[in-house]
Parts: structure tokens; C-alpha cells; sequence
DNA sequence: CTTTGCTCATTAGCTAAGCTAATTAGTGTG
DNA sequence: CACACTAATTAGCTTAGCTAATGAGCAAAG
């Protein structure tokens, strides 16, 4: 391929164009009453560790603390996750998902993502291992 | 690989997440003074057709005219960007780059996507050449 | 040649998602 | 016990998107 060719500030420029349209995109099809992008990964992150305290996963959202208070309160509000005081440190609180929650991811692919798994689908088996690469690639860059 | 056994609705959760984190990553390097993300996208597009209107821009760009309205303006306060009447049609506007924005867009791996390139910069070329497509891919799904 | 309806851009006003700076509450140590 | 540090929150700003409503210009039908 013509990638060694290809300057990386280049390929730089052309990913990041393609995300962002990408995300665009995918953001539009988003239906009504459903989280959004920034709810779900957290809830997700949420949901893997068990237990977080508020620093904990905004840390892991890669978010400023005061941005993960209030995507917390959107999700408590919806009953999707609750808070424990914790143990030793009261400054610090505890969240976790609710069962409501862990319902709401275990079945979000019956709406959410619905738009992108049919596009997803339409691909070759090999376009689809590409995108799977990618994303850990990505998700390696996000974490670094 | 394990791509065939992956649902694609999994697939899908899994890239709009990494996205997801990896914009976030990407938009906290962006240097003061510079363009963002939004407004780079459409300067290039904007360039690489040469002349578009504003509907038309904001349709390549995959957002509702109105924002893209917003986006232009701030583009024309920094002189990146310049309208004409159109010649037979007084609704419409014609937008092009300045010499100023396309100076801009030649120089900007100088500070602009300089974080980005580096980490793409540590990846083994198969890695960059799995990101290389999967943008083509990316952005073909984008503009479906 | 005027009215009527359509289209393009803009304005107005909303929401989400991020940030920093400042505040509050709690810990822990000298 | 006072003082410094830390965790979370509050306050206020920015960017970026949306829809709905408005205004201006075009085109076609009477």
C-alpha cells in the first residue's frame, strides 16, 4: 500500500477530518428518548469497573471532574446510576450502574447503534476487521 | 481473525466508544489560536471544491445549514474564508477560501495535528495502514 | 404584473458537552 | 486545633449542534 508514501502529519489530518464527519453522522441518527454518545461510555466504563468514584471515571472518560458531575446527574436522574457515600472518605462518593442501567446497555443495541451495525453490516468481512483494528488502535491513542 | 464472530452490533458500540475517547483526546490538544476541528473540516472541503454555497457546504459537511452559517462566520472573521453574491441568484452565496485560509491549511502540520501525527508517528506501518483505510471506510459510512 | 408558493440564508433560542476558576466539605498532619 | 490538601460541586464561559421562525429573492400562474 502507498501508506509509507503517506506523511503521517497527512494521514494526521485525513483521520481526524473522517472522524469528525463520522461522528457527525452518527450523532444525527440518534433516537430521541436514547443516551447520548458521552452518557453511554460512561455508563459502559461504569459498568465494567463495578465500582468508581466520581474522579475515578472521569479519569477514565478522559473528562475534567466538573464535566463527569454532570454527566452523572443526567444519568442519576434517569435512575441509571446510583451513589454510595464512601466508606472511610466522605468527600469522595461511589458510583455504580443500577439495574435499570445494566438493562438499558444489556439491550441499547435494540435502538442505539442500530443505524451504524446496518452500515457496519453492508461491509466486507475484511472492511470490518479493518474498523475492529482501528478502534483499538484509537482506543490505544485516547488512553495515551 | 475473531471479526466473522463479532455481532456487528458489538462492533458498532465498540468503534462509536473508541471514537468517541479518542475525539475527546484529540480536541483537548488542540493549541490556543487555532482552528478547531469543525472549522478545519470545513475549510478544507471548502478548498478542495474551490467555490461552494453555503447549502452546499453545509450538506458535503453533514450539518444543517444554520450551523454552518456559524461556522463561516466565524471563518470570515479571521478572513479565512470569502463570499460573493451569486451571479444569477440573490439568495444564494458563494464561498471560497482566501489566500490567507489556504495559507493556513498548507501550514497548519506545523502546530495543528503535530500531537496527533507524533502518536501516529510511534504506530507500526501496518497499524498507520489500517488507519488510512479504515478513514476511507469512516468516511464513506459518514457520507451514506 | 402581481400574487402565491418555494428556496436559501439567517436569526433566535434551545441543548449537550467540554473547559477553568472558585467554593464547600472533609481529611489528615504539624 | 489550625492549616494545608483533596474531592466534589457550583458558577460561568465556549463550542457545536439542532429546530422553528423570518426575511429575501425567484419563478410560475393567473
Amino acid at each position: 500500500m502507498a501508506t509509507d508514501r503517506m506523511p503521517t502529519i497527512q494521514l494526521a489530518t485525513l483521520l481526524r477530518d473522517a472522524i469528525t464527519r463520522f461522528n457527525r453522522r452518527v450523532r444525527q441518527t440518534r433516537p430521541m428518548g436514547e443516551l447520548t454518545a458521552t452518557q453511554c461510555s460512561a455508563l459502559t466504563s461504569l459498568e465494567l469497573a463495578g465500582q468508581l468514584t466520581l474522579g475515578e471515571l472521569a479519569e477514565v472518560e478522559r473528562v475534567q471532574p466538573p464535566t463527569m458531575t454532570r454527566i452523572v446527574a443526567k444519568l442519576e436522574e434517569r435512575g441509571l446510576v446510583q451513589r454510595q457515600p464512601h466508606p472511610t472518605d466522605g468527600r469522595q462518593v461511589i458510583l455504580s450502574a443500577t439495574d435499570a442501567g445494566r438493562a438499558i446497555l444489556a439491550q441499547r443495541g435494540q435502538a442505539r447503534d442500530e443505524w451504524l451495525a446496518q452500515r457496519l453490516a453492508e461491509l466486507s468481512p475484511e472492511e470490518r476487521d479493518t474498523l475492529r483494528q482501528a478502534a483499538e488502535i484509537l482506543q490505544r491513542i485516547a488512553q495515551s
